[in-house]
DNA sequence: AACCCGGGGAA
DNA sequence: TTCCCAGGGTT
């Protein structure tokens, strides 16, 4: 074996160790070890974009910046922040797990109580338990699974739980055991970077001579996904209705679907003997397979103080200045509609 | 296993 | 435009 070992290259981890050193981004949440912050980073990461959960980070962790101050906070206090971010459920679970956490004596150090807890799943419960505790889990998230595939040449669905199990256990085999954190960091920073989806930049890989997809050609094409549905088109008119300086809004009930608690503008549904005065423009939408064509118009005078909600799921409503926007859960599309009637959310 | 949830940036 | 991202919960 130590013969073995000293003739053949170093291996898929050792590579990948040596050139994550070499070649990772500097992100606020590597530069910190304390598990509160790795698993603000790792929920907020949930299929969202580095470089998109960046400033979030940045505010989330100064205005929360402990387990215990986050435990303490109001629901709405932890949406406002969250607002922009998507998938709000996020920052629901956030709340609850850290009541939870501080309530059993502190934030969890063993896997299958990091995995407990409200909004961690296999992935969040293993890049935790890994970065910030050093534990030998395997973090397969979609990155990984794009880069199994290509080494393996595999043209399994990627959807199917065999498929997701099988190269989970892969990742396992590939698995530093004294570097946990570091090696999946640099597997996912592996496909953030070169083994990108469509286009990989092979010439830059450090595994590419273990890959097989390279050799044959095939990494643009995986991995594969089967399942594809066609998106909903809808149209839709938002109101902005202000009056002295403050800005009409309804609240989603709490037991919405979609976007609960969150304040958002009236609809032609909520007003429906508004009148358009002025049409400030149009934008574009899209919520998970939705996709919404706002036309937003303004509307003056004529309305009762507080209009009485005419549909079942509607909440409340009321006045805001501009000013206070940036303190509630403010729907993405209101803040669009907001910029296009020239009142931009002070963030 | 299928479906739902937001939003944005890259191609 | 389309794709898909450091996924998880519910049914």
């Amino acid at each position: 074996m130590g013969l073995r070992a000293r003739i053949t290259r170093p291996g898929i981890a050792a590579r990948l160790l040596a050139w994550y050193s070499d070649h990772h981004r500097d992100l606020p949440w590597r530069r910190t070890s304390d598990p509160y912050r790795v698993w603000i980073s790792e929920v907020m990461l949930q299929q969202t974009r580095a470089q998109a959960v960046i400033p979030y980070y940045e505010r989330f962790v100064a205005q929360f910046p402990t387990l215990e101050s986050l435990a303490g906070a109001r629901e709405e206090q932890a949406l406002a922040a969250w607002s922009g971010l998507g998938y709000y459920s996020r920052a629901r679970n956030l709340l609850k797990a850290a009541r939870l956490a501080v309530a059993a004596g502190g934030f969890p150090s063993d896997y299958d109580a990091i995995r407990g807890l409200p909004g961690v799943g296999d992935y969040t419960a293993a890049a935790v338990s890994s970065i910030a505790f050093g534990l030998p889990c395997a973090a397969v998230d979609g990155n990984a699974l794009r880069v199994v595939s290509r080494v393996k040449n595999d043209a399994s669905d990627i959807g199917s739980m065999a498929t997701r199990r099988r190269f989970a256990e892969t990742v396992t085999g590939w698995l530093d055991q004294r570097r946990p954190g570091d090696f999946n960091q640099a597997l996912m920073e592996l496909g953030a970077t070169i083994c990108l989806p469509r286009q990989p930049l092979c010439d830059e890989c450090p595994i590419r001579d273990g890959c097989l997809a390279a050799t044959a050609g095939s990494a643009a094409g995986l991995p594969v996904k089967l399942r594809k549905e066609d998106p909903l088109h809808i149209r839709a008119t938002l109101f902005v209705v202000r009056r002295r300086g403050r800005v009409l809004l309804i609240r989603e009930d709490s037991g919405a679907r979609r976007m609960a608690g969150f304040w958002r503008l009236p609809t032609t549904e909520d007003l429906p003997g508004a009148t358009p005065r002025e049409r400030l423009g149009e934008f574009r939408h899209s919520i998970t397979r939705h996709r919404y064509l706002f036309e937003v118009y303004a509307s003056s005078g004529g309305l009762p103080a507080c209009p009485a909600p005419t549909s079942a799921a509607a909440g409340a409503c009321a006045w805001f200045s501009p000013a206070e926007l940036p303190t509630i859960p403010l729907a993405t599309t209101a803040r669009k509609a907001l910029n296009l009637a020239g009142i931009p959310r002070s963030s």
